[in-house]
DNA sequence: CTGAAAGCGCTTACAG
DNA sequence: CTGAAAGCGCTTACAG
């Protein structure tokens, strides 16, 4: 038995023939070690675990993609547990099920109310590396980081630039003043000197986004509109469209993700583009280096791109 | 120690005060079992694993959240392996990793070349379940399934029904006879008496889509077209609409999944409506039968719905 | 280079 | 109701 250990763990010191041997057996009884006693006996753990507030949209899926593919070519697995909502019932309920697995760490998304209190809640001593929309490292933990203030703060001169007198902005539901998104909106409109127009808050779907179109549609002063992500923004391109107001002439719109189906909207979508596959490949790159014990691990910030399409022009008149 | 464990585990044989003793300890000191030892020990297995060809595509990304939702309700945590492609090093790759880990079962989404192999490949003796678009379970494994052919046919006879003379078909890269899609589609037409036109292959994205909406729309003969799923419908939509012809006053279209943009296109898209959350739901709970040792776990069968909007419409003159 | 022995952290009969 | 003892299936020093 130790042999065979040996064999299937690729130890030097075992005679070419007999581990042949072995290999045979191995393959004939379709042998495979136990996961479970390996990781006992050995203290060595293969599998990361992801906590999310949801995983199907577009940005918790690609980020859920850069793990995973990261974590393979590591030889990896990767478990992934919903945060119902930032409700303690719900969070204290996804740890004790993510931690009931021999986990060797976690990833925390924290795009929402559901995975900020989710990093929170977990406790010490346990290899925890969050993933986020922040500028720079919040809490204590490591994180890898998307620029979202730079961007915000970009998308929102971009549309100054192109003479807008100011912009208004449609939030998602949890953001506060701790939205990355909307504090770049706000400094570039006071760093120009615009007026801040009360903020528009919405869920991340298209319906909400088409509720305010229809509103928007009655506010003759809204010449440009930066939204919290793309799903608003086309909701609310359509509402504008169904009231016969043409974007980008009457009014601009930018997004926030760049999802690949709306640089095929008509008028295509001006967005920022986040690299969420990178963000879930930096993430597992920062947790291998906390699990492998490295004391500076380092977190590390990249910004979006803004991507100018068609739904953004100069005001008319 | 055997008396934390029955209380942690709820056996009823604890005095009270005792019980309460072990928890105030527990709390204290953050203890939590592990869950390697208590897997090994107990033989009771609590992930499950999902063998898939991508994760984050309309389609994978909802029926993974499917898995995930069942079998958190259920107390089960699960993993999540991508198949890179049908090549056997990869399916072995992927295999090999799933394995390693200690778990119940395995649910292999087989919308693809990777997950049918894959399917095929994984050893005898573990718990598997297939998910997937056939109208009958294929292999020996029971199966949770999506009537792709009922649908499909059901999407051509709507077509027929509006006057088309024929209909054609975009089909997805991997479909060969066995698409249940195409299936149906044939089936539609042969039952109509319709001649069938040569298949146009894509890749499952709306690029693909747009060219071959490049080349159709200098086909005179092209009056409706059936796609193997929305993205290459909104690409082929987007081409059309480049080069001035009316969807659906010149040519009609239909898609496949009903993604939830789809409907605020312009036109907004007929498709086919695949409840992918169900369908992980349904594979999630036939796992538990078969981990449960059910004898006859029978595979399940929905039919997905035609949902009819803007983009068909009668052939003109 | 290769076996016998110990032990990872739990749970489960087993005695009391 | 509650401890002492065995054992799940591996890996790792330890002798040889």
């Amino acid at each position: 038995m130790p042999t065979v250990s040996r064999v299937l763990n690729g130890s030097k010191y075992v005679a070419p023939d007999l581990a042949q041997r072995v290999n045979e057996a191995v393959q004939a009884l379709g042998y495979r070690p136990n996961g479970a006693a390996r990781s006992m006996r050995s203290g060595r753990r293969t599998l990361v675990s992801v906590l999310a507030g949801a995983t199907a949209n577009y940005g918790y899926a690609r980020t859920l993609q850069g793990v995973e593919t990261a974590a393979r070519r590591a030889g990896m697995s990767v478990s992934i547990t919903v945060v119902e909502s930032g409700e303690d019932e719900h969070v204290r309920a996804a740890i004790d099920l993510t931690l009931a697995q021999p986990t060797a760490g976690v990833i925390v998304l924290e795009f929402d109310r559901a995975g900020i209190n989710a990093a929170k809640a977990l406790p010490e001593g346990l290899p925890v590396v969050v993933a986020g929309g922040g500028s720079r490292r919040t809490g204590q933990v490591p994180a890898a980081l998307i620029d979202e203030r730079a961007a915000g703060r970009q998308a929102t001169e971009y549309l100054l630039h192109l003479g807008h007198r100011t912009v208004h902005h449609i939030a998602g539901p949890t953001e506060g003043k701790h939205s990355g998104r909307t504090d770049g909106w706000r400094a570039a409109l006071t760093a120009a000197g615009a007026p801040a127009p009360q903020i528009m808050r919405a869920d991340w779907d298209a319906s909400a986004g088409y509720r305010w179109g229809e509103r928007i549609a009655g506010m003759s002063d809204v010449t440009a509109v930066f939204c919290a992500n793309d799903d608003i923004a086309l909701g609310l391109m359509r509402a504008l469209s169904d009231r016969g107001i043409d974007v980008p002439r009457d009014i601009s719109v930018i997004g926030f993700d760049d999802q690949p189906l709306v640089a095929l909207w008509r008028p295509s979508l001006t967005t920022v583009d986040q690299d969420f596959e990178d963000l879930g490949a930096r993430a597992f790159g920062l947790l291998s280096q906390v699990i492998g014990g490295e004391p500076d691990a380092a977190s590390s910030v990249k910004a979006p791109q803004l991507v100018v399409r068609e739904s953004t022009a100069p005001p008319k008149g």
